[in-house]
DNA sequence: GTGTGTACTTTCTTTTGGTAAGTATGGGCG
DNA sequence: CGCCCATACTTACCAAAAGAAAGTACACAC
């Protein structure tokens, strides 16, 4: 991946086809995705496609997921720029997370992913079971 | 959940209907979901769905993999059949690995993510600049 | 001055992940 | 015969990340 300082502000050709590879160590697009699917990530994103939430909501909602690691990954995810921090000056605080327009397209394309599995969650279990009997 | 009591082995209308739900931290999708979008769980995914691979040719193909991490997340995704595991008895070993049928279907699904990912990676990468360079 | 509510942050412990070395097997080579 | 090679794992050890729980900040109510 080429991410150098360009002489001309232009767009050129091999600007406007260069992309990722995630099979490749050092390109940041791993970083990104890591981001997306990291075990909070993908939660964060999914359940945000419903619509603004504030900080103790997500984490009502998201079960089990503790205040640190919510905070660190609605950070990670707004830094990327899938997730849009609006803080109210008020007391208590008050903070709502919503979904960026790029937000909406990685979080549709996680929902696809997690609807697959939640439908078939039962033939996957069986499997599972299956295999476990066999190899112990 | 079920109310009768049943005496026979027929599946109920509740069990065909019965889905898992992610955002609940005992649902067992999770950690499904959890081996899926696992760091190495993907780019293996992502490059099965390229065809059958033996075990080094992915650690090459997928840059920065230890053989430790590729052997475990190779079998959590081969427990949940979304992998078949081919050994050859030869000396020196020769094992090689594709998706199933619902390997494909998961694969297909992470695919279109990390393509996203890959093809907006540009936009992506500047707004987190921008972030960085805001809020230190 | 004590308690409440929200969104964090910090500290400490546990779990997970990475690195490197070891294991099993038989065939080729000197 | 003794030694090395190749391949697909395991194991042992240490570093990094995640989890649990307590602390922080602020204004207002009692």
């Amino acid at each position: 991946m080429n991410n150098s300082v360009k002489s001309t502000s232009e767009p050129t050709l091999t600007d406007k086809f260069q992309r990722g590879n995630v099979l490749a160590s050092g390109c940041p697009s791993r970083g990104v995705l890591q981001d997306v699917t990291s075990r909070w990530g993908v939660l964060v994103l999914f359940a945000l496609l419903r619509g603004t939430h504030r900080f103790s909501e997500l984490r009502k909602s998201i079960t089990g997921v503790s205040e640190k690691m919510l905070s660190q990954t609605l950070h990670a995810l707004e830094a990327d720029g899938f997730v849009l921090r609006t803080a109210h000056p008020v007391i208590p605080p008050h903070v709502d997370y919503s979904l960026t327009e790029s937000g909406r397209e990685v979080a549709k394309r996680v929902e696809e992913l997690v609807n697959w599995i939640e439908v078939n969650i039962n033939p996957i279990l069986n499997a599972r079971d299956k295999y476990t009997q066999r190899y112990r």
